[in-house]
DNA sequence: GGAATTAAAGACCATTTGGTCTATATATCG
DNA sequence: CGATATATAGACCAAATGGTCTTTAATTCC
């Protein structure tokens, strides 16, 4: 996953799929069938990752708004520095081959909805509770969360820094709570 | 340009840059020096177009909350449907490239910069006008929206709905003004 | 220990990559 | 027209691509 990870799909040759399989070229056709399929178990392992990331953030235990500062705090320190410049297998993927590819258009178009899904509970629970801004719709809100947070891995890829980052963040959060 | 646009550096093979460019190979390579060298030419002219259309529809004699209007449906409409799913050179480069190539950082980081200056622009007069909520900064809340339509490029990779796509930013901007 | 299975190493393959170069055709100009 | 400059088509090149296959080494099992 992390060579794909850094480079891309179509960046990635075969010798650095070995070097990080520590596998032989017999040995990584045998068991993945060949680079595509490969790539798909990497990117499902890295949208597995992510929502089950999300999933401890935004638990529904935890204050929805801490959960929600959890979560664009993760996206902060991952779009920072070194974090930042590596970029986002799932960016890089939609970028580089969602419309030319339909294994891969579906998973990202899915992780997007499930994303939005978590975001926009977490947000109605707020709502409920009596956090959010008068006017505040959860499912718009949403919306504009995951946009935001997946333009802070794009603007992330030429490292701003981690507080500026942060207080972009912050202020758009400032304008959906109460 | 066009080709680039759609299929990415890496997957952008000379015979496509030949049949674009109508050129033999040799005339290409006279030309342009390499395809490093053309595939630069053509990202300087997509961001100088970017730039000039933002500078129209951000326009100082304009009403400043009509010019971001105009910006962020100028957005929505390039990221909805077929227009959304060919992507943006600008952001594809940016995963792609930005960071194992210099010569591409340097141009991502500064139009990034430009843009976020011309949009915090139009806010502080905006500001001036009194038509902004309370408590709105106009640098914060350029950032916020940089990475909004940035974020919008990377989701409509996946084809949402134009309506959908503008009332998340609609919602969004109304969280800005008065 | 010896037979059988598994995995590693890397030779090998056709195709494609970016890039150069020569021969031919097409204009241009006097 | 005839000489010269220009651009075309495409042969050609070395290197790298994804993928296969054979040979050798290591492991497992009895």
């Amino acid at each position: 996953m992390g060579v794909f990870w850094s480079r891309g799909y179509h960046a990635t040759a075969l010798p650095d799929l070995l070097r990080a399989t520590k596998l032989s070229r017999g040995s990584l056709y045998a068991a993945f069938g060949d680079k595509h399929s490969l790539f798909l178990r990497a990117l499902d392992r890295y949208i597995a990752d992510a929502l089950t990331r999300m999933d401890v953030e935004l638990a529904s235990r935890r204050e929805p708004v801490d959960g929600l500062r959890a979560f664009l705090a993760g996206y902060v320190d991952r779009t920072s520095g070194a974090k930042g410049r590596r970029g986002c297998l799932l960016v890089a993927t939609a970028m580089e081959l969602a419309g030319q590819d339909a294994d891969v258009e579906r998973r990202i178009a899915s992780f997007f909805e499930a994303m939005k899904a978590r975001v926009a509970d977490a947000l109605s629970r707020a709502k409920a509770a009596g956090k959010l801004a008068d006017g505040v719709e959860p499912a718009s809100a949403a919306g504009i969360l995951v946009c935001f947070v997946e333009g802070l891995r794009v603007v992330g890829k030429t490292a701003p820094t981690r507080s500026k980052s942060q207080a972009t963040a912050d202020a758009l959060l400032d304008r959906f709570i109460r």
